[in-house]
DNA sequence: CGATAGACTGCAATCGATTGCAAGAACGCT
DNA sequence: AGCGTTCTTGCAATCGATTGCAGTCTATCG
């Protein structure tokens, strides 16, 4: 059915090892063949086969990335990135979800070394440490966002204390005082790093830190929910949140809706890691960015790297941090500033009356 | 370094051949030298390689899907169906991200079919129908979604056209006589499709097709937000809006947020596919649910089921359709009733005036 | 007791490439 | 012309499995 090398080679009268050498460019075969049988194979529509390359040169020209979800923007960007530069090098992206379990983690990483992948960017578990650890004697691995502490795997992270930094000294600067934080749990790296970037930032600021303002949990909605809600009932509730764990935001958005909290004006809002419509919501969604296309494309260069060195890509660094930024939109405002009095422009078919409104302006001037 | 068939066979002191029927089960060998080869291998942690044994048989247990991108909901949920229906018959999942870009589609099935996979479920953009059809000749395809006119293949979509019906017919129920329309580009099935669906379900209610009212576009948020505007302006608005453009509905919420406009209160908003976030906002977004995980599980059934057959698994039926499903959520609003006057609970720390909050109330009572 | 079917097992070819080794061709040099 | 290089090319082994064919051994039957 298909073309093989061999059928290249028989309508050029030529040998099987002469076709292989010629079309694979060694500089083995003569200028006037190397024309030919390329001239030949185009013809014919050869294409080589990977597998049977695959199972001479041990090699399977994929790639693998092992994120937790899809859901989350950050691992879609990645997986945007890290497909479109591997494609550039003709290797093929093999994307597994392991929804952030270890069993299934483990599952996964035992079929992609038996399909013999060439290299691996995971965001691990932290549960299979040794199961990493042994793999990576076979192919070359790199840990991205979270570091397996089983391990001494080169790790790429988001530099977590330093984007909770400025996160918070951004609140302190627009004047704010008491800042709620919700977080993620504090046994994953992200989520003690974020809680400690914090901490630093409120104690330059001469702040004294107050536990009740600080609520960390699962990496669900309902985390949001009820730590925003915790946070308001307070007797002193704070002016701003920070919401430095990504899938609690959804939460704290649905509770500051139900409470008529306006944003920014009541509370600002200071959100961790982007999502596609927080620039598209009114107000618009202010974030620290975690970076999510550097770190995949700096994951993609060191495994490159590690490929190319073939098992001693050992240049010492263990560990790659990508610099947080922020990104200010519309969420945060200038505590000690008055209330703003823009005009409202109720040009719209607005037939409710002005007490209720579905976002509050702009907070720009 | 890792251990092969061979030297399970060594161990056990009986051949190659031997040993790789003993493991995958012809039923050619003794009980007991099946169960000795079994426990030896486990011992010696053999494990099959799939590239040494695609070779052979010509299969490489890996199946593909192609999808236009990962910010699409839809596509994300299809993905996690698709990866967890194949993992559990130990086949992987090549995800791969086309763009809607038709070049990239064109290169990427080339670059699959090299890897010999064993199936494929792909997203058509519509533009490489002639490669397609080639394709289809030497594996399994099942289009998704989309279908490829050029092409007889079997299709798994999305009942468009019952969708928009439905859609539709429950803004009318609820009293509503203009409806404005975004929907997708008219050159893509699915455009037409829920324009039709839209179309039929005015007509059944006797209500005259007012062309001012319809917008179709581009799939990005600008052509929800241009399209809002544009509707919102009219001298005769539309009471309700239908988003039947997915990509758009970010467009539309910014609008009626910039415009202080009240959901559903001065305007009721009903969308196309879910969003993780839209059960979470405020009001809550009712849409209708194009079934993206019915279609991923049809698809990935036909799939099997022609990869079973081999070649001949036509069952004469070339098309499927996923039912769609109306889910009422709080963005729409019963018409002719009053607007509702239900009692705001200000109990949050509100220091901004009543004329300010972030969104408006859930609508139910 | 010999013949024969049936159950196991092993030999060797095969899938489609790559690659070490050696033979043959072409060329330059003295 | 003779000899040694340098280029090209082909032969054959190899990667790690699967599988047709044939041979061995045991058991069963006449």
């Amino acid at each position: 059915m298909t073309v093989t090398l061999k059928d290249v080679a028989q309508a050029a009268r030529v040998s099987v090892s002469t076709a292989s050498r010629a079309l694979t460019g060694t500089g083995l075969t003569s200028e006037r063949t190397q024309q030919r049988l390329t001239r030949i194979a185009r013809e014919l529509g050869y294409r080589p086969n990977p597998i049977a390359r695959g199972l001479k040169t041990g090699q399977s020209r994929l790639v693998a990335l092992l994120v937790h979800n899809l859901t989350n923007a950050s691992f879609q960007v990645m997986a945007e990135v890290v497909q479109a530069r591997l494609k550039a090098l003709s290797y093929q992206m093999l994307l597994c979800i392991g929804g952030d379990d270890p069993q299934q983690e483990s599952d996964t990483l035992t079929t992609l070394v038996d399909h013999r992948i060439d290299g691996l960017i995971v965001v691990p578990t932290g549960k299979n440490g040794p199961q990493l650890k042994a793999l990576a004697k076979d192919v070359p691995i790199v840990c991205l966002v979270r570091r397996d502490d089983a391990t001494d795997l080169e790790t790429v992270l988001a530099d977590d204390p330093q984007g909770a930094y400025l996160g918070t000294r951004h609140l302190i600067e627009l004047g704010h005082k008491r800042i709620g934080l919700i977080v993620g749990r504090q046994d994953t790296t992200s989520g003690r790093e974020r809680l400690s970037g914090y901490v630093r930032a409120l104690r330059e600021a001469g702040i004294t830190r107050d536990d009740t303002l600080i609520h960390a949990g699962h990496f669900v909605p309902e985390t949001g929910a009820t730590g925003c809600r915790k946070l308001l009932d307070l007797s002193r509730p704070p002016s701003a949140i920070f919401v430095a764990n990504h899938e609690a935001t959804l939460g704290v958005l649905r509770v500051t809706a139900e409470r008529n909290i306006a944003i920014p004006d009541d509370l600002s809002l200071l959100c961790y890691e982007d999502m596609p419509w927080f620039e598209w919501h009114r107000p618009a969604i202010s974030i620290v960015d975690n970076g999510a296309r550097d770190l995949a494309n700096l994951a993609v260069d060191r495994l490159l790297h590690r490929m190319e060195a073939k098992g001693n890509g050992n240049d010492g660094v263990r560990e790659y941090r990508v610099g947080a930024r922020l990104i200010k939109r519309d969420s945060c405002r200038q505590l000690d500033a008055p209330v703003s009095t823009r005009s409202t422009k109720p040009k719209s078919p607005s037939k409710s009356s002005a007490a209720k409104s579905s976002a509050s302006k702009p907070a720009k001037v």
